[in-house]
DNA sequence: AGCACGCCGACT
DNA sequence: GTCGGCGTGCTC
């Protein structure tokens, strides 16, 4: 038999079986084909398949189902994919699982756990490959690192030599292959030996003994009987406390077990930087990172990499828990408390959730890592249902930053800023060291407006003002991205009043500017700083002390360290104090906690100014006092007492639609039905959400609420299967969050 | 999601 | 008299 295709099988007909197939469609159904018996045919192979007119790709879920179609009716499988392996049971388990647990139609959801470009064809260099393999040298490089990379997880793992004796052995390793790990990085081979020119091994023997406790204790469950191997740890650390050492440790000790490791981070932490300690510190390590930035080829072959068992180590963001490692022993979540690790569109998952399940499923430790965890993951450990390790010593800087209050009361301020954060910054520009301006709100102003006639720059398409962007001379909606010239007579009464209100980082920047003419002021915003190359320069400018004051919203409130850094001001905190959400707080003192981090380094004491009205709100007490515990008892006491996640457990029906009657008019239908069914779930009444119209479609959402999951999943399943049957207006699209982020 | 089938308004 | 609106229903 000759295939036209490399990693292609045309279906073959005779001796048929029936394959029933996930296909992405948004309905909760499964559809079955007729597929020849040859030896690839498997549960969890890709095939192609005739659809109607047209034709889709899928997955095998199941051979041979007892309550197919007559075969009749059914048409054969176009082409197996059998390039690529089945997909794990395991992995198509998460994946059913996800598909029940956020209601949402199986097909989809492997849809979205797939690389887009998975089905298009694959072409994967193995390990063979002849760009690694075909030179003698090429070879030993790759052997030298492997050996190295072994042996740098076992000399860590010897616990009973002392540091120096360890400090020893490393070196001796690191002279053994150095030498082929150079020859290869000059001709360019591999790129996870080039990084290695970033190899800093012995750091590896710097631990401290809090560090070493949190390591030996997830160390055990590691290496524990396989029945005992699942525990969820929260490793608590502060910022500089060294939770990325401990991770590598733990990840070297899955490689010498001959594990896998997956690790998690958030979307902006996936920087270069991480990537290269990653790989320096494990040179002969097969290295894969996977997130939605890469080209749709470079996804497909990690993925498959993956797959194949040819991936040691998978670095990557929220789609990432979905890469099918088959021998996986560990999982790390960093920055967990993070919300980009939800997703808000299509398949709303939490990768952090479901990276817990799968741990669970699969059997190996699961750790989560936070400077300021989630109240949900922080009660998980207060109820001892997860095991808590605390880092609570810096271990870059001697003491944490100062933070300070400047009551802005009785205060006159310029632009937002007051005297005293002006004086400081005098003081940090005099002294040659660097200061960061914080404010959470890019633009040179959130509105434009005029005095006369109340006209404001409202947009067209959403219920929200259009921002002042004085750069490049425009209006522009946040939300739907719409862009206006900026008027020079009110549209309305032609007043020539017309002016800007409030401010942004532009409008900052532009005000600092006049204020010190010749320092160097760099603004850090999505404006700014659109790909990851131009995050990379900006990092490096205030690397190398180019940058006086900088000037950013929470972009730079995650990004790296910057050793300059002594002086944090914070403008404009207390418009997310007294929010409407009541997850606002949490997630202003995760903000202030990981800006404040920022500053100060071992020879330069930190200092933190943070301009309120509130002096006296007992969030800005716990935060001077550096006390997420006494922060997150606050919290909890307050949700508990209000009913609120994580004592209880929501889900959100969203509709929306060109105009807000017909999504109410949904909402109130599908609430009507939900009611009918019998459970102990709390339905609220549809309302028109905070904002209201976006993009044209104006939004509304019916809020579910329960004390159990068990309780709300149950009303769930049986209502989604009403939910598919209800008929809508064709403009009308609805969509389920479970553990909605934010209502 | 596509795509086809099928029944009511303003045009060559 | 026809082209085309999108409501409804189906895809193994």
């Amino acid at each position: 038999m000759t295939s036209p295709e490399m990693g292609k099988k045309q279906a073959n007909t005779q001796g048929t079986r029936v394959a029933r197939i996930a296909l992405p469609l948004p309905k909760p159904r499964l559809f079955d084909y007729l597929v020849g018996d040859c030896a690839e045919l498997a549960v969890g192979l890709c095939a192609r398949v005739p659809f109607g007119p047209g034709e889709k790709t899928g997955v095998i879920v199941a051979l041979d189902p007892s309550d197919a179609p007559p075969r009749e009716k059914l048409r054969p499988v176009r082409e197996l994919l059998v390039d690529v392996p089945p997909l794990p049971d395991r992995w198509l388990a998460m994946a059913e699982f996800a598909a029940r647990y956020y209601q949402h139609p199986l097909g989809e959801v492997i849809a979205t756990a797939l690389p887009p470009g998975l089905k298009r064809a694959v072409r994967l260099p193995r390990e063979d490959d002849p760009l690694l393999a075909t030179t003698a040298e090429g070879r030993a490089a790759l052997v030298a690192a492997k050996k190295l990379t072994r042996a740098l997880a076992a000399v860590s793992l010897s616990t009973s030599a002392g540091p120096m004796r360890r400090s020893a052995m490393l070196e001796h390793l690191h002279e053994g292959a150095a030498e082929g790990i150079r020859g290869a990085r000059s001709k360019g081979w591999l790129e996870v030996v080039a990084a290695s020119s970033d190899i800093r091994m012995l750091d590896a023997m710097q631990l401290n003994a809090e560090q070493a406790a949190a390591v030996a204790a997830v160390s055990a469950a590691l290496v524990a009987k396989p029945a005992a191997r699942f525990e969820s740890f929260l490793l608590h650390g502060i910022t500089g406390s060294g939770k990325t050492e401990v991770y590598l440790h733990l990840i070297a000790e899955a490689l010498a077990l001959g594990k896998s490791a997956l690790m998690l981070v958030p979307e902006i932490g996936l920087t270069p930087q991480l990537l290269e300690r990653v790989a320096g510190r494990f040179p002969g390590a097969r290295l894969v990172s996977l997130h939605s930035g890469l080209a749709d080829g470079a996804r497909s072959r990690g993925f498959v990499q993956a797959l194949r068992g040819e991936a040691d180590i998978v670095l990557g963001t929220r789609l990432s828990v979905f890469a099918p490692l088959p021998n996986l022993g560990l999982i790390v979540v960093d920055e967990e408390h993070d919300a980009s690790f939800k997703q808000q569109e299509g398949l709303r998952y939490s990768a952090r959730d479901l990276a817990v399940w799968r741990a669970r499923n699969e059997g190996f430790p699961i750790v989560l890592g936070s400077a300021t965890p989630s109240l949900e993951t922080w009660l998980h450990a207060d109820a001892g249902r997860y095991t808590r390790l605390s880092l609570t010593l810096r271990a870059v800087a001697e003491a944490p930053p100062a933070v300070k209050l400047v009551d802005t009361r009785r205060m006159k301020l310029d632009q937002g800023l007051s005297p005293h954060l002006l004086d400081a910054l005098r003081e940090r520009f005099i002294r040659g060291e660097q200061s960061l301006v914080f404010l959470n709100r890019r633009g040179y102003a959130p509105v434009v407006a005029c005095p006369n006639c109340n006209w404001v720059s409202a947009c067209k398409h959403c219920s929200a003002n259009m921002v002042f962007h004085q750069a490049d001379a425009i209006l522009r909606c946040h939300h739907c991205g719409a862009e206006e010239k900026v008027p020079r007579t009110c549209p309305v009464c032609g007043s020539h009043d017309v002016h800007a209100f409030g401010r942004g980082t532009q409008r900052l920047e532009e005000r600092l500017g006049e204020y010190f003419p010749s320092a160097r002021i760099l603004r850090v915003d999505r404006d700014s700083v659109k790909t990851p190359a131009q995050w990379e320069a900006v990092r490096r400018q205030i690397d190398t002390g180019e940058v006086d004051i900088l000037i950013g919203t929470q972009m730079l409130a995650k990004g790296h360290d910057f050793p300059r850094l002594t002086l944090v001001g914070i403008v404009g905190a207390d418009a997310s104090l007294y929010s409407s959400d009541y997850r606002a707080p949490e997630r202003l003192f995760q903000q202030l906690m990981q800006v404040s981090g920022r500053a100060g380094r071992a020879e330069l004491p930190g200092e933190v100014l943070i301009q309120t009205e509130f002096v006296d709100h007992p969030l800005f007490r716990n935060l001077a006092t550096h006390d997420f515990p006494g922060f997150a008892a606050m919290q909890l006491a307050e949700r508990r007492q209000a009913g609120f996640p994580p004592y209880s457990y929501h889900a959100v029906l969203r509709a929306e639609a060109p105009e807000l009657k017909d999504a109410m008019e949904f909402l109130k239908a599908a609430r009507s039905s939900a009611a009918a069914l019998e459970s102990g779930v709390r339905l609220f009444d549809p309302v028109p959400m905070r904002l209201v119209r976006r993009a044209r479609l104006e939004r509304a959402q019916l809020v579910l609420e329960a004390d159990s999951r068990p309780v709300l999943q149950a009303l769930m399943t049986q209502w989604i299967t009403l939910l598919y049957a209800m008929r809508i207006p064709r403009d009308l699209r609805w969509h389920l969050d479970v553990d909605p982020g934010d209502l």
